[in-house]
DNA sequence: CTCATCCATCGATGATTGTCAATGCAAAGG
DNA sequence: CCTTTGCATTGACAATCATCGATGGATGAG
């Protein structure tokens, strides 16, 4: 028995990804998402996370990575919105942007994935990159 | 003034990762937010999450990208237990798992963030990957 | 001023990854 | 049987990235 083909008879769908979100969001959630694939990463979040601030010359010892990396690391998650620096004296001190991660859980939302306008992607909920994208 | 240390007086602190999470915790958190760090998989997962079911081969032409392409991205996406598929015929049916939707909310949440326990990371809410995570 | 400390940037390197053409494999139809 | 179709796998290549050593800038202490 012909078994029903996906969706539609044409060839290939050109109008399947009514209520999926855009590319600019995509790419622009991508980003951000990013920020928090990488385990050294998280553990910093989660470190800032775990007290109100955090020194990045306390983050050194306890992942066992360099000071270059943990700047780079930092650079990046303040660059994804998802932490914020602020110099005091000669050190400086990260605190997580609890927004953002609020609007990045919003943005795994099965609902918020489908409908577009809901999504709180990027140019919406997503905090626009401090230091640009790039 | 002498401004104050960061936390300790100890050159660099050591028991300064209480309540953050584990380190296989953040590698299997990572690989998991891997697989949603590309824009091409976030589209389709966005695809797949607009409908009930999705089939591979509508998958490429709304997104432009080869069909080993979408194959690879649709297995990362498998691998990291966000998507389920399901032979049926010659065709490959695929559909969101919102239970691992819901996980990955839950360990953005600054709360699972600092508490090791209650993140419902890797070993424990998140599914482990289908596939082992080779 | 001089020294020490903390951080960011640069350059280099090894590893990972996104992409596609080519190929193989499985399922359905004739 | 053979042909067609949808998907997975392989191999290759370019791009990106994580990491560290070296360097320089900025801040504070003496």
């Amino acid at each position: 028995m012909t078994e029903m083909r996906p969706s539609v008879e044409v060839p290939c769908c050109g109008a399947i990804t009514d209520g999926a979100i855009d590319e600019d969001d995509a790419v622009a959630l991508a980003k951000v998402m990013a920020a928090l694939a990488d385990p050294v990463r998280l553990r910093i979040l989660s470190i800032i996370a775990s007290q109100e601030e955090a020194c990045s010359c306390n983050l050194e010892a306890p992942l066992g990575k360099s000071q270059p990396t943990i700047s780079h690391h930092t650079a990046k998650l303040a660059a994804a919105g998802l932490i914020i620096g602020e110099r005091r004296g000669r050190w400086m001190w990260w605190r997580v942007v609890p927004e953002q991660l609020a609007a990045l859980r919003a943005c795994l939302d099965p609902g918020a994935l489908t409908t577009r306008r809901a999504s709180v992607v990027a140019s919406g909920g997503l905090l626009p990159s401090p230091e640009g994208d790039g």
